[in-house]
DNA sequence: TGAATATATGTCATATTCGACATATATTTA
DNA sequence: TAAATATATGTCGAATATGACATATATTCA
């Protein structure tokens, strides 16, 4: 695995330096994880645009911060559904998701 | 809410008959609802066209038959997850999954 | 038709995800 | 720089999703 893949799956619980990561993820593994990843890079996005602190979002979702914080940290605890609503609440329509899903 | 509305959120679960349902669902909710049930649709024929049963394909993705059926069922108490976990253990692609959601 | 096969539905114990909290660290602003 | 604000990280009990099982119902096909 390369550097740069392995750095960007260091986000917390995705089993690298586990055997996935030396017999490498399968591509629906890698697909799954990286649609998330894209979810949460875009959450992030779309909260900053907006001009809310992640306690502000928190509240917006009846959420809390700590987990606004691991959605956007694309923590493995956190699921597509939890980001599928934030991006919503945020304005987000199917399209958008579907833009982001899709993006490599 | 109109019958034909009605009955596909009859999908159990889906707090049909409850404050939500009279009140009406928002944007979002509704959104997140109807992807999920696009979800469920795609998943149903992408394995007929497999020529797979329940149980053959719960097999493949180490799962069980009632809840293959639970999925494709749209009901409330699966998640996204496993429903994008099920269709790349189809063979569908992001861009694939993209569209799925995008489609009215 | 009736047996075989496929799918639906309900329940349960276990696993996973949740919001909340404490607290560490980073970033902004005065 | 120091205080204020924002974000990150670890942990926990509660809530929710899970696979498995039993069994009902539907569909296929001989």
């Amino acid at each position: 695995m390369k550097h740069a893949k392995r750095k960007k799956l260091e986000a917390k619980g995705w089993k690298v330096g586990t055997a996935a990561d030396f017999l490498g993820l399968s591509p629906e593994e890698e697909a799954f994880i990286e649609m998330k990843l894209s979810l949460s890079k875009s959450l992030r996005e779309m909260r900053r645009r907006k001009h809310l602190s992640q306690i502000e979002f928190a509240k917006l979702i009846k959420s809390s911060q700590s987990r606004v914080a691991k959605m956007e940290a694309g923590e493995a605890s956190v699921s597509i559904d939890l980001l599928i609503k934030s991006l919503l609440a945020l304005g987000a329509s199917q399209k958008d998701l579907a833009k982001v899903i899709s993006t490599k």
